[in-house]
DNA sequence: ACCGCACTGTTAAACGTTTAACTGTAAAAC
DNA sequence: GTTTTACAGTTAAACGTTTAACAGTGCGGT
């Protein structure tokens, strides 16, 4: 039970081969005669070697490291498009390294320069404002990159991977507006983050154009509680909406607290259409209407992308992809139209809420 | 513009300097007289040049990487660890790389692989079941590790960091019983994950010494959509019991989920006492009346024992760190005892439901 | 005036791989 | 039977750092 990590050198001894061979046999660049591999492998396996990818790195040039950073791993929607980019990239033998900008451009500078300093083969970016940090516009010209969702499609430096995110935002409102909503309010987090700045243009334009009274924004930041209290705030002053669109999960909880504070129920005196999918939204008795994102497609068209650049065609130019959001219906947006009255909403048989998140629901895209 | 990256070679030459003194310059081990400091850091600025932590980490034999693996990124409570690590970590100038095992023991293992072939200086784990991967083990006698969560805290092979499972269980089930509930059932996922075998005794010893019955164990799996069916075939050949306690964060959206299917109404029909804190928790017209588990203090405990480990006693004898879940009381558990009458639950001014997640409530423990 | 010491800087030898160039041998081609 | 070609293995030179050992200079203590 020797303490030091054994080195090739010391398999090669053991297997009476040259340290050559033994690094043919794990790389397997060169053919090696099967016999000489099965007591490499078994020298290996006594000394309990493990290569080291620090010298590996260092002499071949290769890192076989993708850099990832996100603006917050605590958000489900960006955990989980780290969490798939870490399985195809592992499937490929690359190795995913992650960091959190914790949407404050200062430490997305810092943490860019650290995540840099592995010479990571590519990167992977959800920068944290619409202006990108000097870091990547540099790193840019000689790093594969491929940027995702807090980008503006269009003139971006690098290859980027969005929803269409102005088409999202007009679902949400088209959606309301055939069901008789006139008086539609929006929640958005940040009006700086191109997504959300296309998804407000988006619901909003649909919105005057077809009730010729534009949609009051608000702004309820990224911060859950802080945003539930500017609601409620404003909800002092002003008369209940008939629908508010929120248009992150972020909001969609501060709009959830404040309406449940007052005791409003959805969809009887408030319609609700959320953003983002997730479990909890339809763990209730209203199941919410909510926009979703193609979480999945998007990492997965991200990592493809990114491949394609390491391996390939590195100078191609510059792609947006984008991807469209659906939208699933469920059960907190109330019909107007219908004329129903719908006073006694707790026990009247409401649009069936489907408890299984793929089943039975309808999706509009 | 040139497009290979400049080594301290270069730098050195440039300053007109040795490399030893850039070295020096960059990793202040030994003093620069500041004048050529500043011509090193000036040569160094204009070309662009970046420490190659593979060629130092070999050198200096010091990675200053800490591996972390989690059974799921996608859960929170996991994002959330990671999340915290990540920036403990980096402010003490470690980089983090994590890995998830989705839950899969053969995946953890091929993981645990490849993050020790970073050669780490200490690795935090969330194993994803109560047998550790060999790899483990034999990992334990060189790496600096600590275990989170998915651990006995008794017996266990290294350091361990877990909340008191058992307490957490009984908390839940005493809260209950003194609200008048004595038929309960609880939702788990699966009793071959420690924490969750502890929490189901604590729950079921005080119910079972108090109401002389057995609580029913609901197994729901960790599949949310899964659980769900599961659950709601259960309730097609069983009452539904007063109340149910959830034991994992998605028990408890199987569980919501099923509840709301067939519109049971909480807690007007079936309470909920709810696992993990969540702001959707409390996003809703019953806020769910929830145990916390302390993840920040969580991840920090794991942080500080593996760093104590790493600069100093890395001989010391395994110690096991428990901390305290604690109650957060919401609307989602009924008062029996209370006698009132509360068929029409909807408009009855309930016990507030605080919208801020920290503010209003009450706290056990 | 000499010794030793503190202070700054340089030289050169590692660290554990990969890989181009080489060697030796056996089979294929003529 | 000689020359190619292919194959399988070895040798040794990198890769970009860190760091032990060394060297030169100036200064205080005796």
């Amino acid at each position: 039970m020797s303490r030091k990590k054994p080195s090739i050198k010391e398999v090669a001894a053991l297997a009476g081969v040259s340290i050559a061979t033994v690094s043919n046999v794990f790389s397997g660049r060169k053919p090696v005669n099967d016999e000489l591999k099965e007591s490499v492998h078994k020298a290996a396996r006594e000394l309990g070697y493990q290569l080291d990818r620090a010298a590996s790195q260092l002499r071949s040039g290769r890192t076989r490291i993708i850099a990832v950073i996100v603006p917050d791993l605590t958000d489900t929607f960006f955990a989980t498009i780290v969490s798939r980019l870490e399985t195809a990239a592992s499937a490929e033998g690359y190795d995913v390294i992650v960091a959190s900008s914790h949407n404050d451009r200062a430490v997305e500078s810092s943490r860019l320069k650290a995540l840099l300093a592995w010479r990571p083969e590519g990167l992977i970016a959800v920068p944290c404002s619409s202006t990108m940090p000097p870091e990547l516009k540099e790193a840019r010209s000689s790093l594969p990159m491929v940027l995702v969702d807090r980008v503006a499609a269009e003139g971006a430096i690098a290859d980027t991977v969005t929803i269409d995110n102005r088409e999202a935002g007009e679902i949400a409102a088209r959606h309301l507006l055939e069901r008789g909503h006139q008086n539609i309010a929006i929640g958005v987090s940040d009006l700086d983050h191109p997504p959300i700045l296309e998804r407000t243009e988006g619901a909003a334009a649909i919105i005057e154009a077809q009730t010729s009274k534009r949609p009051t924004i608000l702004n309820l930041g990224s911060d859950i509680t802080a945003g539930t209290r500017t609601l409620l705030d404003w909800m002092e002053r002003n008369p209940l909406p008939e629908a508010i669109i929120a248009l992150t999960n972020v909001t969609t909880l501060s709009v959830l607290s404040a309406l449940a504070e007052h005791r409003i129920d959805i969809p009887s005196r408030a319609s609700v259409v959320a953003f983002d999918d997730y479990a909890w939204m339809s763990a209730r008795n209203t199941g919410l209407t909510a926009i979703r994102q193609p979480v999945d497609k998007i990492a997965e068209t991200a990592w493809r992308r990114l491949l394609q650049r390491i391996e390939g065609d590195s100078k191609a130019p510059v792609t947006p992809t984008v991807l469209n959001a659906s939208l699933i219906v469920r059960a907190s947006v109330r019909d107007l139209e219908a004329g129903e009255d719908m006073h006694s909403q707790t026990h009247t048989p409401a649009p069936r809420d489907s408890a299984s998140a793929e089943g039975q629901e309808k999706k509009i895209h």
